[in-house]
DNA sequence: TATGAATGAGGATTCATTCAT
DNA sequence: AATGAATGAATCCTCATTCAT
């Protein structure tokens, strides 16, 4: 027993340096030896410990993945109206701290490698599947059908936006600005939703 | 004269190639090796007509830079309306078909890179400061000044979310919906700018 | 204990292969590749060992000087008399074999290329300037203060031409005779110190 | 006729960048390119005129030797006496200044390639002989046989011992300094050859 | 005649990985 | 369990050389 729990405090323990490794100096530059410095240890221990250098990528990359998916249902509580959900989402992933340190960056990294990667592409595909069936269904209970599309794919575009945004450019907005927009985009698509509504015919006479 | 004009020619057909190859084997499993076999050169060419590889990936990343700002620049009419402007860098922006094949996959795994990389940053850093200038002082003369921000940090990272999202997930809109979401997003926060809308109020409440 | 006698047994063995690498195909035929072969081991390796090819010439060069100086260290007694002390010198520079083989050969590469290396030649200076000295130091207790400089330069540029003839014509002579001219140029100097010596006056009337 | 001219005009001008070059330079840092910009021509020109790299650098030693040669023919009356044959070789061999800018740190790169190098190493060796002969011949003249030799390896060396200082250290002394202790070398060589000379029998007591 | 275009061979170096300890 | 030793593959780059103009 103590034996597995050996190893896995080392797996977690070089996941944690792949992340900060990632995150330091880019994907393309981190290599064995930049993650086992970090980790203090051999680079031939890595070995040691995954398949290879691709299985510790993917294993890194999940860890990512599962860490967002835990930050979102801690957010949620058990029984959440659709609204709660949504906000919910938002605040997870708008967060002003990551809750690890290099996350974000090392998200960034791995995102641009995704398409030439099926095994990361697949692990990212997996959270995006659940993500957006989550926000559509609880747009459904707030929206007509017909609205529905719009609402969930300019909410989901907003939130890939501010993400992309803090590392682009993190100086030019708080994390906070980009909540608060994001909140007010769902608040006046469901006010837009709203039969009388003034504006809902306009864009068309752009 | 034809001796500069082989030279140009040669460093275009070579920087059509390093946009290829990033795109289809993205940025750390491009070599000279596979830049010149798209190129359909030997791998020395490359050397000889770049200073290193350092030098085509910035002339590269310099060239997706320019396309955007030439698009952009062609849709916009002479003396345009605040408005005019602001649609035709969403229309440039996502547009349905890039100008160049290519163009959008390169730009991903640039970008990823570009934090590492104090002189592709600085390409970057160069086109995103025009942007925001154009965008801001467009949105001054539609709205008040204390609703600019909020307007202007929203769309922008609109138009980042869908373009970002054109390539984790293609086959889940079309730029079409997208190009509509943000014009009407546009829409929406002009009209909410009248004092009688009723949603207004409302993300404070939340 | 034992790692780190490996690493100085590695390093070592590198440097006797460069040695006789150089000795072999000349210093610009000299590449990691044919040092390794020498050695018997991957051109990967030196570069584990040595930060680069620099270094390890670098060293491979101190240690031919090192070499020589322990060379001439063991041939003089404790407390010499001037003249055993100039006779040591002759005989260690002058032996018939070289202690390790390839040594002169390699020499002789290294010093053409000391011009464009400044670490190479500054190491080559440092035993150039004992060298130096010792001579100066004990001419001068067997000479007048006049006829020093003279014995010096004509002693030590002696050493030096038979040094290198026995690598351009070694079968014109033999190293025993170059000793031998060597220790009566010392004894045709100290003997012309003498103020009755005929042809002390000769060679103005040349 | 004028384009045998041309040709040899061509060749004689990179056979001086040849030599600037390799002093400047090295030999294992000259190139066709450092060769070409000396010469202020493209470097494709240099294979055009020279059968490749080798043929150039065997015409430019072959250069250096031949205006060693010249130099000596020059210093030499048409009927010499022996010793003035020998006095006009030390002469041009440690001349204050070469006739060549260039040519004795050239010669110095050269003369380490030699033994790698057949065809260079068959010109050095002609030159060569003819010295030894011419030196011998003259020193026959003016000692007993059984001195002959060694006065002639002992010149020699200090000839070629001094032409390799001046690059090591050519601060060290002066040409004349060198070119005075060789004469006085000679003088004192011929003046031990009187039977009554009392340093002739100290060597072996050594 | 002279040049730029183009390439193939080869060099130093880095890296993931395996092996023995 | 953990590490240094060792290597083969691959990368960027330089260079001599050939070719077409």
């Amino acid at each position: 027993m103590p034996r597995v729990k050996v190893r896995d405090f080392r797996r977690n323990e070089l996941i944690d340096a792949a992340i900060m490794s990632v995150a330091n100096h880019g994907l393309s530059d981190t290599t064995l030896t930049t993650i086992a410095a970090q980790a203090g240890v051999s680079p031939a221990l890595v070995s040691h410990y995954f398949d290879g250098k691709e299985e510790l990528l993917a294993a890194t990359l999940l860890r990512l993945v599962k860490d967002l998916a835990n930050d979102i249902k801690q957010r949620v509580p058990p029984e959440p109206m659709p609204r709660q959900l949504l906000d919910a989402i938002i605040e997870a992933c708008l967060e002003s701290r990551p809750l690890r340190p290099g996350a974000i960056m090392a998200w960034r990294a791995f995102w641009a490698q995704l398409p030439y990667h099926p095994t990361l592409a697949s692990i990212q595909k997996m959270i995006n599947k659940r993500f957006r069936s989550n926000i559509r269904h609880a747009l459904k209970q707030l929206l007509p059908g017909d609205q529905v599309e719009d609402a969930y794919l300019g909410l989901y575009a907003l939130i890939d936006g501010f993400w992309i945004r803090q590392f682009i450019d993190p100086e030019s907005f708080e994390m906070s600005d980009a909540r608060r927009i994001c909140h007010r985009f769902l608040d006046m698509s469901i006010a837009g939703a709203a039969p009388s509504a003034v504006w809902n015919a306009s864009p068309q006479t752009r």
